[in-house]
DNA sequence: CCCTAAACTGAGACTCAGTCTCAACTCGTC
DNA sequence: GACGAGTTGAGACTGAGTCTCAGTTTAGGG
């Protein structure tokens, strides 16, 4: 009945298929990014389970999230930093995203119409999409409030702060 | 008259602006990105220079992408692989890019409306935009001809053995 | 043309995300 | 409950990118 529960069930399955193993690190995993992550970095989740005293290993942070990938429960993205994010499918579909450069906040869009004009371009150049990719840079409303300047992302200081490593 | 001289004068033009000085090292990079490469990566141009014999440290081709990017002159995209690649910008204006996974290869294209429908998103959302970046995976016309998968591109394993490094 | 301060360079140490290895362990099925 | 395939953690490793600093080059004012 609870939601979490509900994705490690469907991880389970995929895991089957695939003759391989949910392990009690796996589920955590799971839980743990359904459960509260929506936008997050491996090492932010790596981080997150030693704050809960949970030990899992950078390797199988790595190595689940891969596999949550493939099971198509987890998207990799590139929101404008130097390495990947991560973010949980659940329900919720396909879209794109505007990051701020300012706070590093992250809207979410999804317009059918773009959607529909990529497919057409596409089509035009004779090309099968399999997947896209679509990131807007740019200030949020209230970082431009703020009157702040688009530049050094603070959220990137913020989350060096937060991480531990070693 | 030759392009490539024109481009090295726009970059010193920068430069002078900026107070910063235009090198032999410089000058060097600049000639080479306008001459041939169109996408590259940082280390592709490395050696490609070792390999002119134009001695010139990775630190400096670094150093020297990040300024022709702030000139606006080149830009830095993300194609589906986990570091950068570089194109110049020159007289192209702004593209996106249909990047085929069997075989690396790029597609560029521009579309008035689809840029016109990211600005309408922004407004909605009071987001202002800096800039944008769309990618879209698949397989171009001469792979989908081959019937080939979309997986493993073949460029990686090219570029790899293209490079020297040490 | 020369002098000088400011900018630049290369070598290599360093960082950091991500991958790999391998011996010890765990899951799940028979 | 036994077994083998699959998994784990520790830590070594990789590769892109950054930083440091002593020595070198540039540009522009005299
Ligand atoms: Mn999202
Ligand atoms: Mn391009
Ligand atoms: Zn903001
Ligand atoms: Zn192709």
């Amino acid at each position: 009945m609870p939601a979490v529960a509900r994705e490690v069930d469907r991880f389970q399955q995929f895991l089957q298929q695939q003759g391989l193993k949910l392990t009690s690190e796996r589920t955590a995993l799971v839980r743990e990014i359904f459960s509260t992550h929506y936008h997050f970095e491996a090492d932010e989740l790596l981080f997150k389970m030693k704050e809960k005293s949970v030990k899992i290993s950078r390797a199988t942070v790595y190595r689940t999230l891969e596999l949550l990938v493939k099971s198509g429960m987890v998207r990799r993205v590139h929101l404008g930093e130097d390495h990947y994010h991560y973010e949980h499918v659940s329900g919720n579909s396909h879209h794109d995203h505007l990051i701020c450069t300012t706070c590093g906040g992250v809207i979410e869009f999804h317009d059918e119409e773009i959607e529909r004009l990529q497919r057409a371009i596409c089509e035009k150049k004779k090309f099968t999409p399999t997947f896209h990719n679509l990131q807007i840079l740019g200030v949020c409303e209230s970082c431009t409030r703020r009157g702040e300047t688009p530049d050094a992302p603070d959220r990137v200081k913020m989350i060096q702060a937060t991480r531990l490593r070693k």
